[in-house]
RNA sequence: GGUCGAGUAGCUCAGUCGGCAGAGCAUACGCCUGAAAAGCGUAGGGUCACCGGAUCGACGCCGGUCUCGACCA
């Protein structure tokens, strides 16, 4: 049976040994990266992206889809990746998506629909939220849509400024768009969450960040910097880059570049695990020490 | 050895005239619908180096001890 399957965890959990080692195994299978910065061309140390050979060796999809200048977002995700899923599917290949970016999965699995965008009208309240505050474009969508205000907090001008772009724009409640994302309805898909004690994750994320460093990480950020379009807004956001770009262009040390990737990737794994840990549909399996020993067999008899 | 400065939350540091011990970061927990490796919220955390004294009351004042730093010998 060809269920789709979503190898899940924080970063540096071993998703993808996971799942290199399972398309080993299993003929026919093709990996679906769900992740926020493998989507971007030539930023390849820092989001550890699957080496040239895995590629060769296993077919990839949901890599390389954008320009390190181009904003990304997540409907154009969702675009490519339900693209990848039908051809997978027409060759009655087996997905496996190795999934690090939770909102991205989500698209994914669960069919939603996104709003669309409104750059006008977004602009105009990105400059109200300055000047006046999110208070006030809070108080302004509990007018229009007391559901979606009830649903996010006064200070988070983010969400605030973007359900009112939606309201506003589109003339249709925010909140209309669905019933949020705390909803699990049973989905075709089986998903296996990787758990690792946090000490050990902890251990695994320096061992990383170590070794992206000694990889060239630091030249690769320095080649993104020499190219004619600069980053954008979204890939700019990567970890490991923007502390990067931070030293190059003199703001601060190396060390002190280095000890900030490592703080923000332990806490960035800690929000991976929040996220996913909520979803009851997802089956954890609790790592000792060898992801692949410990998961594959699973896997296999999914 | 002498002089001066410092010692307050895991870290960096505020703390006015003696009146319930503070901030930022970190940590824990929660939220999340076209930026999500982003954004937002809540909470825990203290023998104010130590010992003694004066005071109704000390992180603060007085005496001593210890540790660190700078300078002088």
């Amino acid at each position: 049976m060809n269920t789709p399957l979503v190898i899940l965890g924080p970063t540096a959990s071993g998703k993808s040994d996971v799942a290199m080692a399972y398309a080993a195994r299993r003929a026919g299978a093709e990996i679906i990266a769900v992740d926020a910065m493998q989507v971007y061309r030539r930023m390849d140390i820092g989001t550890a992206k699957p080496t040239a050979a895995d590629r060769t060796a296993v077919p990839h999809h949901g890599i390389d889809l954008a320009e390190p200048s181009e904003d990304f977002t997540v409907t154009r995700f969702e675009r490519a990746a339900r693209q990848s899923l039908v051809e997978i599917a027409a060759r009655r290949a087996r997905a496996v998506l190795v999934a690090g970016t939770g909102l991205y999965l989500r698209t994914i699995t669960d069919p939603m629909e996104i709003p669309g965008r409104w750059p006008e009208v977004r602009a105009e309240l990105e400059l109200r939220a300055v000047g006046e505050g999110s208070q006030s474009l809070h108080a302004q969508l509990a007018v229009l849509d007391p559901v979606a205000a009830a649903r996010m907090e006064p200070s988070n001008a983010r969400r605030v400024v973007r359900a009112l772009e939606v309201t506003l724009g589109g003339g249709r409640q925010f909140s209309s768009f669905g019933p949020g994302l705390d909803q699990y309805p049973s989905v075709p898909y089986v998903q296996v969450g990787l758990q690792w004690s946090r000490a050990a994750l902890t251990q695994r994320i320096a061992a990383r960040v170590h070794a992206m460093m000694e990889a060239g990480l630091l030249a690769e950020v320095e080649a993104l910097l020499a190219e004619r379009a600069p980053m954008s807004r979204t890939a700019r956001q990567a970890l490991g880059y923007k502390e990067l770009v931070d030293h190059l262009q003199g703001r601060t040390s190396l060390h002190q570049a280095v000890n900030t990737i490592l703080v923000r990737t332990r806490q960035f794994a800690v929000r991976q695990e929040r996220w996913f840990r909520r979803d009851p549909r997802i089956r954890w399996v609790t790592i000792e020490h060898d992801a692949v020993a410990e998961v594959v067999p699973i896997l296999l008899r999914s």
